[in-house]
DNA sequence: TTATATTTTCAATATTTTTTGAAAACAAAA
DNA sequence: TTTTGTTTTCAAAAAATATTGAAAATATAA
């Protein structure tokens, strides 16, 4: 396969995974671009490279920033701003980790935990109490996980990975 | 807490957090409301519950139940059908990675393996050869990773979980 | 200081996704 | 068979989300 048709490929997909996930495509896109350049990129050369207006570049750029995925590099004696992907993939699935639990299940550990003093006594409110329960249990499980995932370093990484696949 | 607060409450955040992940809003509020009803309901009560139009529930019911996350129950002498939720909270998180997993990461896997083969022999070509090992790498692992909790018990997946938090 | 290069912002526009609701299809009862 | 209750479909409308592009802001050089 040719390079051209392998970066067009990886491009496409990583930003279809993406919107699948609930992130926004183009911001997978811009990722992914530079995951894959050798030497940090332009504003400019994201927006030839994806076809997509410089405003759009800047704010995904900005996004992924954000996320810690992506940095800024300054070239002395250059007026531009250059930008580099994290490349190591142990951080960039911990970056996502860190982001995505802050954002996404932190807030809905803090309902279950105000929807616990919900009084089970009738039916239905048994039936909720039960059902949040194990939802709770549930997720705090899952967010002690990711705890211990955060502060694992890749070679823990690798371990708890192996350690599950037996 | 009163328990329609909670209901409320509880019904809103689900359906946060599964838009947050890309999974219509609505159909985790169906799903919502069928998981804390202790009964089953029929298409008119989930219509009534979640101020919603015919096609809409018929749609996500639907949905639901190709996840496998609702199931159909026909109540003899009686026309209307009732849906009620999978409430063993393991079964559900088991459906919803069989689920994403063939919908999502299979096919970037794929993609992944089409793309490995292109030829590392120009700075650019290397770097990407680089980055696309490194993520097969990591899908791979996750890939397995989630084999083997599909095709855990509760019992195994509570241990998995115990095993990782240490 | 002013001129110039670059980045940021954001209202307007375009696109995508979701929802509606009425008609069609279906299925049980009369 | 026809009638009646129920579910399904899907084109049109609405809502949510993403993108553009030009003006404003910022920063460096002259």
């Amino acid at each position: 396969m040719e390079i051209q048709e392998g970066k067009q490929k990886f491009i496409e997909s990583w930003g279809k995974m993406a919107s699948d996930w609930g992130i926004n495509r183009t911001m997978a896109q811009v990722h992914a671009l530079l995951l894959i350049a050798p030497e940090p990129l332009t504003a400019d050369e994201v927006m030839e490279g994806l076809s997509i207006s410089r405003g759009n570049a800047n704010m995904n750029l900005r996004a992924l920033m954000d996320w810690g995925l992506v940095h800024k590099q300054l070239k002395s004696g250059e007026r531009k701003e250059y930008f580099y992907a994290e490349k190591d993939m142990w951080t960039v699935v911990r970056q996502i980790i860190v982001h995505r639990k802050k954002k996404e299940l932190e807030p809905m550990l803090k309902v279950l935990d105000e929807v616990a003093n919900v009084e089970p006594n009738c039916p239905e409110s048994e039936t909720f109490c039960n059902v949040v329960k194990d939802i709770r249990m549930l997720s705090n499980k899952a967010n002690q996980t990711l705890d211990t995932l955060i502060k694992a370093d890749s070679g823990w990484f690798s371990n708890i990975f192996l350690r599950m696949v037996r």
